[in-house]
DNA sequence: TTGTGATTAGATAGATCACTCTATAAACTC
DNA sequence: GAGTTTATAGAGTGATCTATCTAATCACAA
């Protein structure tokens, strides 16, 4: 039973729409029009509604993204070239799509983060969903593991609010800015590279 | 004429719950019986009906929020001090109101951003009158004005996003973490202190 | 007291909301 | 080809949405 074409079709559009404009201004009707669906099959394969849609449509935007992130995080050369190009690519997408496409949760996350626990629940697995692929890179480049999600954790809030910013006034200088500081903190935290002539040389490090 | 009671808690209590649910979740009937105002009255104050509802209350709440940026920032002995409390500050607001005591306009502003420009150019003002104030403040701390700004700017984006995160995942941590990098950040933007003994004295230096 | 504009009051309209329901059609199994 | 599951189809329900409308009531000045 592979999945139906309609219902994944049915979870790729809503996906746009709410990423576009948020959960409680996108409709059922207006999900099966943009899906080219039958209004019967929303409920045949969502019984549980428009929440179930939901659910599903964040942890669908999560795991694409999880990809993307981890696309490019592991197509650079080292870390901080990651966030660089990271943050570099999400202000280029956002000029080009007229700065709808930013964060695909964020404005679903903020919506329910009080009003809606399940939806809510979701949105915060997306994140640590995220939040855990940086880190693990981050670890990897050999930062300390507590500090390698301290900085996840703050590179994805650097990237979530700079979205906020640069969407609200149509310009990507915020995810640019945020990128660069962003970059600076990550570099500052990796290890010293062997030094050619170390000055201080410490017995700590000789292992 | 003063502002009507009645106007101004109207704004006030929608602005609640703006903050707690956003735009298209706050339904007239749900701000009337609120601010305990008759239906009426609603339209007689605010003849362009929601939509200049919500201008207002962006605005009102862009010019509360920015006397409380000010406060904590200037209550402080510097500008690193400053950034630190502002996000000690909310990370406890956070955690002592459930969560629901963020950002008064990020939930709106993402909602509008790219379906109603009227709305959109509203949280752009705010975004910018908060960014203008800590800018300012950050060249006064001697850092040069363009670097100032794109500090305050990279600050925002910080805080907004780990409001984003915080609020989803129900813990302070990423807020924490964000006012960390930030205090960083902003330590290391300022001039330095005249050093006792400078080990590389530079001549432009000595004005 | 009378006049005048501001405010209150709420019924109502018309659209849209999420959702249910029954019936039909298609696809697959035996 | 009969039987069964899966999917399509859309009319219809009741609730709720924003907004309009008329009329009553209020504050206050002349």
């Amino acid at each position: 039973m592979s999945p139906s074409a309609t219902k994944s079709r049915i979870v790729h559009v809503t996906s746009g729409l709410f990423r576009r404009q948020g959960y409680h201004a996108t409709g059922i009707k207006q999900i099966v029009e943009a899906a080219n669906a039958p209004f019967g099959s929303i409920y045949h394969f969502f019984p549980g509604g428009k929440e179930e849609i939901g659910a599903q449509v964040i942890r669908s935007s999560g795991t694409l993204y999880l990809r993307l992130i981890e696309a490019i995080l592991d197509s650079q050369p080292n870390v901080v070239a990651g966030a660089r190009a990271f943050f570099e690519g999400a202000a280029a997408q956002l000029v080009a799509t007229d700065y709808v496409d930013a964060c695909p949760i964020a404005t679903v996350a903020l919506e329910v983060a009080s009003t809606n626990d399940t939806l809510r629940q979701a949105t915060d697995e997306v994140f640590e969903l995220w939040i855990g692929a940086t880190s693990d890179r981050f670890a990897a480049a050999g930062i300390d593991v507590a500090r390698a999600r301290e900085l996840a954790v703050f590179a994805l809030a650097a990237l979530e609010g700079a979205f906020v910013i640069s969407r609200a006034a149509r310009d990507p200088e915020a995810v640019l800015a945020a990128g660069r500081e962003v970059a600076v903190a990550v570099q500052a935290a990796l290890p010293a590279r062997r030094p050619r002539r170390p000055r201080h040389p410490s017995p700590t490090t000789r292992e």
